[in-house]
DNA sequence: TGCCGTGATACCGGCACGGTATGACCGCTT
DNA sequence: AAGCGGTCATACCGTGCCGGTATCACGGCA
């Protein structure tokens, strides 16, 4: 049973993108022929046909589907072991940590706080990205652990140490007739056209269609919220960047948000493995 | 940034798992000479040693540790990928579905029967497999989906939908004293010399010590249990294979088990998908 | 029916991979 | 201390694969 080359699955990729040779041979920075016989060999091997060559152009056959899918994670993978390598042998003992900037400072501390108490800690170093950044740091090496929250991150793909369960509550600017409520319920807070919900952008930069303003960062929606434009939704121990401008009302039937530490599953890292531990005795 | 090859990768682990370039060589069947050079190309071309040669032998270092468990990952990828692409290719529509034997068979047989109502439902083949192959079956490309159970089955690494949470119950003989009793807790049954709990193997095959009977499939535990000689600790729907010799008590302070439906992480196959959405409906 | 554009084929050259021979170095033995 | 066995590195060479150029086969289109 041979083994697939990186190169042939490099060369499959650029062919199943494009659907075309004569681009894919282009974007890879070598000739059509070399190409077309490169996945010549590669179906040989196979035994499997991957494109249909049906005249009017290229289409990738059901088992073709198959393998742009492993192709990619495959791909995905061998980067990402060459960049895990290279940190390793340059940032020796020494941990990077990525998390969403501003969320779970208390929690963050208490675990940087109680693995630093370890003996034989290694040194962490924080990597704050923007919203659901981490599964990709996390995936293509260049953070070795995340902070992400269950439901809203895809964490497929990682190994979990769950860490805290806490409660969404609404954020409102103080002034509103809501903020004086001491719990409210998601029906409630919904399509009030005085107060829309704000809009997070979506893990590919889109936004989906709704009335509240689209938001990049923390900043600019304590900024919103504070100029009473906007409300939004968090687990509660955002409050602690909260403004004086801004109040917490729990949210009674919204689903409970778990922030877990993650690492890539196969990691078998002796200084992940002991931060994991006394994450999981906090 | 070039990337790395798979006969690196080989040649790479297989030095790291010899520590000793000869014997590598004549594993990969190739020379010596070639095997050195491609290890100080690969170190080379990542800047980083991944050997101390030093006298009396070879060992890894830190750099060199973290790529074997990346390299494994990434070969198992490669391997996986050519793998499914065949079945993809040979047993068109069709699902390929892990579970262990003989459990949750109720729920099995809701979820096919759910599926195969669905418009346009694949095929679904029964792979039976021991004691948590069901993880290797769908690493390794042989099984497109697999029933496990949290906590016991590693899920590092899978996408899962939890189907179904369980209590453990405690299975006697008909005729013990703590048979007569409507709940149990884990300290009354853990250590009595008259009927200890019986020992599953661990995925490496062997046995955890204890004074519990060694076990390899469920009919010979329904056999020793009917006998006398030993309990054991399952799920809830265990229940569904009990003889008339077996009594089942729940076990008040054990953990709840819960059965998902796991599939490698990154596929995105529609027959998987398929299938997740009706589990997730049930 | 030319013409363009597509992927496939034919052929060739260079280079990288693998083989053989040998070197450098170390530890062990006598 | 010198010889020996063992290990990995180096030197050198041949060949096979990869990639390039030229061209073919074929279908769509004016």
């Amino acid at each position: 049973m041979d083994t697939l080359e990186t190169r042939e699955l490099r060369y499959f990729v650029a062919v199943a993108e494009e659907l075309h040779f004569s681009r894919a041979a282009e974007r890879l920075g070598i000739a059509q022929p070399p190409l077309s016989r490169a996945i010549q060999q590669l179906e040989r091997r196979l035994g499997v046909t991957l494109f249909d060559r049906d005249r009017r152009g290229v289409t990738l056959t059901g088992a073709g589907r198959v393998l742009l899918d492993e192709a990619r994670s495959v791909l995905d993978g061998a980067a990402a072991a060459a960049r895990r390598t290279r940190r390793a042998a340059t940032t020796t003992h020494r941990l990077t940590l990525a998390t969403k900037a501003g969320s779970n400072h208390e929690l963050l501390q208490k675990l940087l706080d109680a693995y630093a108490a370890e003996p034989g800690a290694a040194e962490i170093e924080i990597l704050l990205c923007g919203m659901g950044d981490q599964a990709r740091m996390l995936r293509d090496g260049r953070a070795d652990v995340a902070l992400m929250q269950r439901p809203f991150d895809a964490l497929a793909g990682f190994d979990t140490e769950d860490l805290l369960t806490e409660q969404q509550v609404a954020i409102l600017p103080a002034g509103h007739p809501l903020a004086a409520r001491t719990s409210l319920s998601l029906a409630e807070i919904s399509d009030r056209p005085d107060l829309p919900v704000a809009r997070w952008p979506r893990p590919d930069g889109s936004y989906e269609p709704g009335p509240g303003p689209e938001i990049h960062d923390q900043a600019q929606l304590a900024q919103l919220i504070a100029l009473g434009h906007a409300m939004a939704v968090l687990c509660a121990s955002s409050r602690s960047w909260l403004w004086n401008a801004h109040v917490a009302v729990p949210l009674t039937d919204a689903p409970y948000v778990t922030t877990v530490l993650a690492w890539p599953a196969h990691s078998r890292s002796r200084a992940v493995a002991g931060l994991v531990r006394t994450a999981a005795e906090l």
